[in-house]
This record gives C-alpha cells, structure tokens and sequence, in this order.
DNA sequence: AAGATATGATATACAGTGTACCATAAAAGA
DNA sequence: TCTTTTATGGTACACTGTATATCATATCTT
C-alpha cells in the first residue's frame, strides 16, 4: 500500500475522473477515458477500481469528510448558521456537487450521510418538537428534501444568488418554515433565538 | 399507424417493460429481455423505440396523463385536497413511481411536470404572497423538492402510513409548513380556510 | 544488487446496442 | 377473393464497453 507506483496510479486516476467531470457528465465517463486522461494502462485501472463508481466512492468518501470538518468550524452547532457554511462548501465544489446530483447512486449516498447529520440535530432538539402527527423520521426527512432541493436549484441557476442571500434563504425556508410547523416553542422563544 | 400488427406489437412492448418493472431495476432491463417477455423478434423493438428510455418515454407520457386527469377530480382546486388524491394515485401506482424515482432521468421529468403545476397554484395565490427575501421559483423548487420527498418516503417505507395519514401530514407539513413563511395573510384567514 | 511487484501491451471472451438483409406472414385495398 | 403493400422473424454483422489472462519490462523495496 505504500509502494509510490500505487500511490501514483491512484493519484492519476482520481485526478483524471475529476477533471473528466467538469468537461462530461458522470454516467458517461468510461474506463477507457479514464486511463487515455491519466495515461495509464487499461488493464491497470482494474488492478485496483472494480468500477468507476468505485473510484467516484474513493472521491466521494473524501468528499463527505471534507464536508464535514466543514460544517463543523461553526462550533455554535446550529442549523441555521450551517446553512451558510454549507452554501460555502457548495461554491467551491460546484462540478463536484453537479456531478453527485446528476448520479442517482451518489446523490442517494449523499441523502443518507446528510440525513444522519440533521437527524441528529432533530433529537439534540427533541424537546421542542411536540407534533404527534409529523412522525419525527419523516420531519428528517422533510428537511433533508428541503435542504438538497435548495441546493439543487442553487446549482443549476445560471445567475445564482450569493452564498449570504442562500444562508438568509435557507434559514427562512427551511429552519423557521419547518420549526414552525413541528415546534412547541413560542416562536418569539425558538432554540435558535436563545 | 392503425396497422394491427404495429399497435400489437407496441402494446406487447409496452406491457413487457411494466411487467418486468415489478421483477427488477428499469436501469437494468435490456432490448432483449424485453422482446424476449413480449415474445416478439429482437429487431422489431427498433422499428418501434430508439431505446428503453424512448419506449419507458411512452409509458411515462400516458402515466403523466393519467395523474393529471386523476388530481383535476378535486374541482375545488385547492392544494391541500390534491395531497389525497396525489397519494391515492401512488398507492395505485406504487410499482411506476419506484420505478420513477429509481430513474434520474424520469424523476426529473416527472419533477419538471409537477413544478408547472405547483408554479400554477402559486401564481394564482400570488396576492397573498409577501416575501420579498424567497423569490417565487425558489417557493415553487421548495414545494416540489418537499413534495416529492414525501412521496419518496412514502414509497419506499415498509409499513407506510394510510392515504388519509399522509394527505393529513401533507396538508400539515408542506401546505402550512411552506404557506406560514410565505404568506402575508393571517394564520387564521389563510386561503384553504375561506 | 537482488528479489518482489506494479505496470504496459496485447489477446481474448463476453454482453449489449444497433443495422442490414431476406423470406414469410399478415394486413389493407381493389 | 386476389393483389399489393408492409410488418415481422431470424440471422449475420459491426461496434462499444467491460473484464480477465498473460508476459516482458520497469520500478520499487530491502
């Protein structure tokens, strides 16, 4: 594993799926690409990917840890101001996040990693949440649609909004318009307020 | 166009691929496997479709006339009383939709049909819209993405709530849920409550 | 320097798409 | 009913892309 021809085989190859992104969509990336972009032997690629969605999983996993010690620098630990941070990390991975949307098996990866992630902060939340007829899985849920949704279109607008304007978008939309609805908490008195 | 031989054939394909929908992924469904389930020659599938995605194409068109005529029953046109019949029409449909949803390309088809028409509700209720911070296609996006989300849920959970659980949820999640950020009327003087 | 191993190149098998061709069956029209 | 038209079945073939096997060579580790 620490041989530097493998290092560099997989090194030429993650860069060369990653520059193929921007120029193609993800679905018609072949191995054959691949090799001819990182100039490498065909046969090779098999010598240590099974597929390109295992090589775009290598990216991907990356990606997700990235993303991650991202959100994190706001050590508030709240919603909403995750949103800009979020919008933040989106910008500069715009080809990145455009080709895992365009993926059905990685734009479902990513649901289920971003869904973790908020249900967590709907049971941090757990004791302001008092709708019975909202189960709490599909509120995750519900955010989760909302957040992706927002992005999505984010990504696609050719004259987006600014990363601020998104943060202000996301907090209204999302955070306050889903709250609202699940929420015990006088809306003068919401866990974000405090 | 009114050739028997051609409308057999066309139906025989058309069945084929709904059938084997039920049996596997529409991503893996092959030309042969389905001249071989309609018992017709290999060929003859290309006298008829470019692909499975031009015959699947067909199959969507009809599914799409189908829900539009099925939501239209509700005469009073109001959102909230469409979230039943939408849902009746999945439970009716359950095996079509998870094949949709499965698809990238038909779920973004079947997500540029629905956001006209939510685009439609909105514009008809635009007087009672006042954020000036959510511009109207990022509303109509969120109501979608929402939408679709619910759906989505719905479909793939093993012991799914009923229709009327769901319209309830819906009613409650998206409809107030979205329509309380945007709207400048009066909680209790909100359109669906005239 | 010697042994281990990753690579490049090539051949091969395989699955699936798409086209061409022709004999035959079935339909449409008189 | 007879004739003409056309759709179908079957087959052969070219093409793309995946995946494996093999072997000489280059490169790395120790």
């Amino acid at each position: 594993m620490t041989d530097r021809r493998v290092k560099r085989t997989r090194r030429l190859l993650k860069a060369a799926l990653v520059e193929l992104l921007s120029e193609q969509a993800y679905e018609s990336v072949t191995i054959r690409d691949l090799t001819d972009r990182a100039d490498i032997g065909y046969a090779t690629f098999f010598r240590h990917y099974d597929s390109v969605n295992d090589l775009m999983l290598e990216i991907f996993t990356e990606f997700i840890q990235d993303l991650e010690t991202y959100t994190d620098r706001t050590d508030e630990g709240y919603f909403e101001r995750e949103g800009t941070s979020l919008f933040e990390h989106v910008e500069e991975n715009r080809t990145l996040y455009r080709s895992i949307f365009e993926s059905h098996t990685f734009s479902k990866k990513f649901r289920e990693h971003f869904e973790a992630l908020v249900r967590g902060h709907l049971d941090d939340r757990s004791k302001y949440i008092s709708s019975k007829e909202v189960p709490i899985d599909v509120a995750a849920q519900h955010m989760v649609s909302s957040i992706l949704g927002l992005v999505n279109w984010w990504l696609m607008e050719n004259t987006p909004p600014s990363v601020q304007q998104m943060g202000k978008i996301y907090e209204l939309l999302i955070i306050k318009g889903t709250w609202q609805t699940l929420s015990s908490a006088n809306p003068t008195n919401l866990p974000w307020e405090v």
